[in-house]
RNA sequence: GGCCCCAUCGUCUAACGGCUAGGACGCCAGGUUUUCAUCCUGGUAAUAGGGGUUCGAUUCCCCUUGGGGUCACCA
């Protein structure tokens, strides 16, 4: 039987970075297993639901580079793949728990449920349903239903008995039902519950896998009440460790930068680097390779290997460390591109105006090694596309006296007016022949150039800088530095 | 509080029950360098505690402690 995983997000927000690492393991296992990956849409909660948060939260999947092989825009032979479209369904299959006596119509207020819940609390005991309408003789609940009373379907957990499932990241998991809540299968506003939809659709999608997020365990056991009530396969779980905020937090906050898998796209962090760091969230190939492609991912991830923790820290340092190598390992064209579609798609402002393509990418590869998110190249090359602003400060900070600042300028000045060819190798040449004719210090000439030519004091090698920016402009900005020191 | 899960450097993690507990990020130091990065070299730092089992426990078992999850007509 070939492998079926599924993804099925509620539209009730953004989607969380968390979460593209959910799909990431799935969308990798069934590539590897040439399975199939589905994803679907669990819109039962009217009250969060979110308009457009559906279709957003497959934008961003499909922004990291992920697709699913059935689902919502996509189609596939068991669909539809949004439960709000499946109702009737739903329905049909909570009548038939109760026609089995796996399920009872509940018409319990919320006032009386809430009540009941206080009391247990007071009491100290978990709160829990006390099974009162499973009492209602087959007449009375028939009589209630006629006259439209509001009414929810449970399910009837049996007591006493332990539930047993296999959990292929964390073992052999077991819980007495008595633990267990009788659970509403389907609301009084006729929309199913997660756990009586999850388990339907599940096993009508054929699903052969369930990775999720740990938080889920404790619901498993109602899964498998469900599933045997129904008479079906389990499918094969496999739980991931979740993620929290490095520093102790617990879970990703504001407070520490990005939580919504869209923002981290638009502070500049490259979708590759981004989903190499997620990988290492809760699994590792026991080698010391980390840099890891998609492709080699699909091919060494293995349940197996995912980690039996309880929650893995998101290290903002590593992550922005591991984008500077994505950023450095790409051809600077390749890394134009980026930039330029980063730009395109967040409306970012990238300072060139109208400058031509060849000096961008000559004025990128000097500063390529120097970035590690997308926003450090306006940072870092401002100067090269715009005429920087000089703090005289900093001009003047290098050279031992004002007056020697200035005469290094006027030196400099007269050198490169008469380089007849304006190459970085003549540049470095002369330049140096310069300093040591008139006893100038390397860092104090060459740090006084660097800010009279860019306005800051960490730029790409001088020359390099220079031999790009040509002679006119290099020359007119020696000029007007030295204009500010009279 | 009940139930469930987890426990190796600060973080992500590696180590058939067996060499000085390995790697990466971070941090520190040094080298390269006119600056900032990159790059290279080195260093710092961990098996939560207590009992067992064993010739030998990071590894297996128990307890304690700590952390997390979950107990809705939310997913």
């Amino acid at each position: 039987m070939s492998v079926r995983v599924r993804m099925a997000p509620s539209p009730t927000g953004e989607y969380h970075i968390g979460h593209i690492r959910t799909v990431l393991y799935n969308w990798a296992f069934a590539k590897k297993e040439e399975g199939t990956f589905v994803i679907r849409i669990e819109d039962t909660d009217r009250e969060r639901f979110v308009e457009g948060a559906a279709d957003r939260i497959l934008a961003v999947i499909s922004l990291y580079g992920l697709d699913w092989d059935e689902g919502p825009n996509k189609g596939g032979s068991f669909g539809p793949y949004t439960q709000s479209k499946r109702l009737d369904l739903y329905k049909d299959y909570a009548e038939n728990l109760v026609e089995q006596g796996d399920a009872y119509y509940c018409f319990c207020t919320k006032e009386r449920l809430s009540d009941l819940r206080k009391q247990q609390r007071e009491q100290g005991i978990p709160p829990k349903y006390d099974k009162k309408c499973l009492g209602l003789s087959k007449d009375a609940v028939k009589e209630r239903l006629e006259a439209g009373e509001s009414h929810v379907i449970r399910l009837n957990v049996p007591e006493n008995r332990d539930i047993t499932f296999s959990d292929v990241v964390y073992g052999d998991i077991t819980v007495n039902t008595n633990d267990i809540d009788d659970q509403v299968l389907l609301k009084s506003d006729g929309f199913p519950t997660y756990h009586l939809a999850v388990v339907i659709d599940d096993h009508l999608m054929e699903i052969t896998h369930i990775m999720r997020g740990m938080d889920w365990i404790p619901s498993t056991p109602k899964h498998v009440l469900l599933y045997e009530a129904f008479g079906w396969d389990l499918p094969i779980y496999a739980h991931l460790p979740n993620i929290k905020e490095l520093g102790g937090s617990k879970k990703l906050s504001k407070r520490f930068g990005s939580v919504y898998a869209i923002e981290f796209l638009k502070e500049g962090y490259l979708s590759e680097a981004l989903l190499n760091f997620l990988m290492f969230l809760g699994w590792n190939p026991g080698t010391e390779k980390e840099i890891y492609t998609l492709e080699e991912f699909i091919e060494d991830f293995s349940l197996e290997d995912v980690h039996k923790t309880d929650l893995v820290a998101f290290d903002r340092k590593k992550l922005l460390w591991m984008n500077g190598q994505y950023i450095r390992n790409l051809e600077t064209k390749d890394l134009w591109q980026k930039l330029k579609e980063w730009s395109e798609r967040f409306e970012i402002d990238l300072g060139v105006g109208e400058i031509s393509e060849e000096y961008i990418l000559q004025a990128l590869s000097l500063v390529q090694t120097r970035m590690k998110l997308l926003p450090d190249f306006m940072e870092r090359t401002t100067y090269f596309f715009k005429e920087p602003e000089i703090p005289v400060e900093l001009l003047t900070k290098y050279a031992k006296s004002p007056e020697r600042t200035k005469e290094i300028l006027e030196k400099f000045i007269d050198l490169y007016e008469g380089v007849k060819e304006w190459s970085v190798e003549i540049l470095d040449q002369t330049s140096h022949e310069l300093i040591e004719k008139h006893d100038y210090s390397p860092k104090e000439a060459f740090m006084t150039v660097r800010v009279a030519i860019s306005g800051r004091k960490a730029t790409p090698p001088l020359f390099d800088m220079l031999g790009l920016i040509g002679k006119e402009k290099s020359v007119n900005r020696l000029k007007e530095s030295l204009k500010l020191l009279e």
